[in-house]
DNA sequence: GCCATACATGTCTCACTGTGCCAACTCAGG
DNA sequence: CCTGAGTTGGCACAGTGAGACATGTATGGC
């Protein structure tokens, strides 16, 4: 019981998770995100206002379940990146599988446009950035170690902070001219402004 | 009576609201933030709730506003360094005088750390950081537009992410060995770490 | 098949926040 | 004296987040 079970209620939980996070995103993009009210959601997908708080602390926690994985996703991908590669580029190309994703329809520019726009989603969104950057700063220290002793803590987190902030301005500038320019040129040109893509 | 009276009237309200915020980061510290509620804070300056909100739009905007008058003060600084001066290091120059005032006096220290480790105040932090972003990048723009056309908007956004980077993890470490090494130097090493310091 | 048990949910309740609205007060200028 | 701008307090209201408790509901062992 302790395997079966627990997965299917896992199960089940993410599938309900799923379910409310899909309601409040159309609900969001709708009527937007402050006029919608989490008993909208709630009552959309057949529960309680109460039982969404036992799913997401709030409505910003909806989003911010999103970017988790792909915190992890963007981690992954740039512990995969050959050792001898310049940590710049290795940060650079970590964020490949972001850039693609988000290329991909319309939505994902609407949602990041909403997301930066509105004042409680942007305080998600540099929370979600806060994550990723220790994350990455994770996975540097380790990358760094293996030629003698690996970079010191505050090092890696800077630099981990400044491709985030690469990352950011790229998105500003892609959200503003309206997919003028594919995301991946973008932010070739700001992480370049920082260090040289060596 | 359009020159005094205005005058008066807005020495009081700023004498009122330097009333509130000294009870408010008093508060914070003694019983923590999202501990101390609103009504606290103005019963403790002789107010109503509905006063304090007339002054602050929030307990977090508490330390907002006072964070806004130090991005105006980096900024400025930023703007008076010489103009053959490397933009990085005249970034590094720029939080030459916020580093010395978060250094004088534990106060500081202990006011950081609150703001690292409570989430709603951290929220603060960040979105603090994207104005003085946007801010720095106004004036590099400004700043490098002499020798020929400035350089993109996006290019100055992301410099002056990357530089409040080295800042965040410079005051991370700062705040994580309790005042060990000084910030200033702290903040050399992360800087120094995401590009030279020429 | 039956039941104890764990878990999800709904209802009720409470404290706190942010905001609109209105009456009362203060104080300078006519 | 009084008018008018600005400030404040009190009240009400919607929304959020969380604790307490009761009610299902499905799963496992018996």
């Amino acid at each position: 019981m302790d395997e079966a079970k627990v997965d299917l209620r896992e199960r089940t939980r993410n599938a309900v998770r799923a379910q409310l996070a899909e309601a409040a995103l159309r609900l969001f993009v709708e009527q937007g995100f402050e006029e919608t009210t989490v008993e909208q959601i709630a009552v959309e997908t057949g529960l309680s206002r109460r039982s969404f708080h036992r799913y997401f602390s709030g409505k910003e926690d909806v989003l911010g379940q999103w970017n988790e994985a792909m915190g992890r996703q963007i981690a992954a991908a740039l512990s995969a990146r050959p050792a001898d590669e310049p940590a710049w580029l290795a940060l650079r190309r970590g964020f490949d599988d972001l850039v693609q994703q988000l290329g991909t329809g319309p939505m994902p520019l609407d949602i990041t446009r909403m997301t930066l726009n509105t004042p409680a989603l942007h305080a998600t969104h540099l929370h979600k950035h806060a994550l990723w950057r220790d994350a990455l700063a994770d996975v540097l220290q380790e990358r760094l170690a293996e030629n003698g002793r690996g970079p010191a803590r505050i090092s890696a987190i800077a630099l981990a902070g400044a491709a985030l902030a690469g990352l950011d301005s790229a998105l500003t500038q892609w959200v503003a001219e309206g997919n003028e320019q594919p995301l991946g040129e973008l932010l070739d040109q700001a992480m370049n402004a920082i260090a040289p893509l060596t």
